[in-house]
RNA sequence: UGGGGCGUAGCCAAGUGGUAAGGCAGCGGAUUUUGAUUCCGCCACCCCAGGUUCGAAUCCUGGCGCCCCAG
């Protein structure tokens, strides 16, 4: 088959490699999905000497069926028949024990913190850019693309360094589980499907027959069987899965639940407990296995903690305070305006506006400005820094929100 | 054992003769490469038994249960 010039030619742009594509070597991490099979295609194509890598990462056994996922069983089989189809060499290397530690442990260990984690953040930034990353060195490849929905592109600096950009079509945009991809790997990596959009890489799959054109889109926890993520908790840790007390943020005990890994900020539903207008948690508390609950108006917030914070701006972060940004605090919604607060050693984010259910755990992604074509400034943790009140049980965050005038005791930051 | 009130889904609750609002909780689905959110859909023959009526959650009678006031 044989793709427009114009789109070959745009890929070969858009990799901004130097030697020609002949003399060129690219690792494709190749997940067995549409969108890494595509980029595959895409490069074979343009005239890249390609190299397929699909990654094992966790139990072959009983997630081998499972629809929506990556990287194990009947994925790794679509990964290596694109290859061949392709005719291109494809690896599969064994990554179980490497995943298990860095991403499954560290998922339930957040848990156990009452936090809400994002496996794909921890992933991407541990095992995929930097063992894979490793990996495509010592091959001898000169990048490593991927089929994230992001795009990046070199500076006009001098610097030498690449910029990650927001891509075209922002229904897809992945940079929010990209932001913590330091400026090394960034630099060393490269998303040809930035400027697609899902449609036309769809389209493209089917041209290039590929067995996984009409594959579905993976959703939930890869590693999870059956989106039950509670039951891989509870068997690293049981702790997880203790009962505790349901209390609404004025001081009144609610009911029980069975286990703070049951919630994250800013849920509604599956609390089991009523009162009237709709209850939301507000906050969790992991050494009283309190979940504390209340309407959704105390769920506004203005200021965001952060910690484990990568910073992708052009001056240090020491330096960046008061800067003025968009940040997302959730993958699906457009970023807000906000300003960056760096004081002693301390990063925090300034909403214009409050936002709800700040989720302690999840990211808080940095750009430029809103829309297509956006860098990502970086982003961060959301850090847990609320203030609980011992006497009544009550709770405050930031004394923005004041429900109880008699706070004293103060833990937890 | 005098007087008064009440009994509608798991909870709150509207409906006083015309064929059961709404909210909370719950369940299902859509959206989503995290978790959530959001959205859509589902969810009661009205304490029981008789009676009046073309027709009763609504009226009458009798039960049963609960609450309050009084002593």
């Amino acid at each position: 088959m044989r793709l427009p010039d114009q789109l070959l030619k745009g890929v070969q742009e858009a990799m901004e490699l130097r030697p020609a594509p002949g003399q060129t070597r690219v690792v494709v991490a190749m997940s067995g999905g549409v969108d890494s099979s595509v980029v595959a295609g895409l490069l074979k194509s343009a005239g890249y000497e390609v190299i397929g890598i699909t990654l094992q990462l966790y139990d072959h056994g009983e997630a081998l069926r499972q629809k929506g996922a990556c990287c194990a069983g009947q994925d790794i089989h679509d990964a290596r028949r694109v290859a061949a189809n392709l005719n291109i060499p494809h690896y599969v290397l064994d990554y179980e024990s490497r995943f298990r530690s860095a991403v499954i442990d560290t998922f339930a260990e957040s848990y156990i913190r009452g936090e809400t984690p994002i496996p794909c953040v921890s992933c991407n930034h541990s095992v995929k850019f930097v063992d894979l990353l490793q990996m495509s060195r010592e091959l001898g490849a000169d990048a490593l693309a991927t089929g994230h929905y992001v795009a990046s592109r070199a500076r006009t600096d001098g610097s030498g360094h690449r910029d990650l950009l927001t891509p075209v079509d922002l229904a897809r945009d992945q940079s929010y589980f990209l932001y913590s991809t330091t400026q090394a790997q960034v630099d060393f990596l490269r998303f040809p499907l930035g400027g697609l959009r899902k449609s036309e890489t769809r389209a493209l799959a089917e041209l290039f027959e590929l067995t996984v054109a009409e594959k579905p889109d993976s959703q939930d926890i890869c590693f999870v069987p059956k989106g039950r993520y509670q039951d891989v908790i509870a068997r690293l840790r049981p702790e997880a899965m203790e009962r505790g007390e349901i209390v609404h943020v004025d001081g009144r005990v609610l009911g029980e639940h069975d286990g703070i890994v049951n919630f994250t900020v800013g849920q509604r539903r599956g609390l089991g407990v009523h009162d009237g207008e709709p209850l939301y948690v507000v906050h969790i508390n992991p050494a009283t296995r309190q979940v504390f609950v209340g309407a959704r108006s105390s769920l506004l917030q203005k200021r965001i903690a952060l910690k484990t914070v990568n910073w992708l701006g052009d001056e240090p972060l020491r330096g960046a305070g008061g800067q003025k940004l968009y940040v997302k605090i959730r993958s699906t919604r457009p970023p807000v305006a906000a300003s960056l607060s760096v004081e002693s050693g301390e990063t925090a984010v300034i909403l214009e506006e409050p936002e709800e259910a700040v989720s302690p755990g999840q990211a808080c992604v940095f750009y430029e400005r809103p829309g297509s074509g956006a860098r990502v400034l970086g982003g961060g943790t959301i850090a847990r820094e609320e203030v609980l009140c011992g006497k009544t049980g009550g709770w405050r965050r930031n004394a923005a929100i004041q429900l109880e005038k008699d706070c004293s005791v103060a833990f937890e930051r």
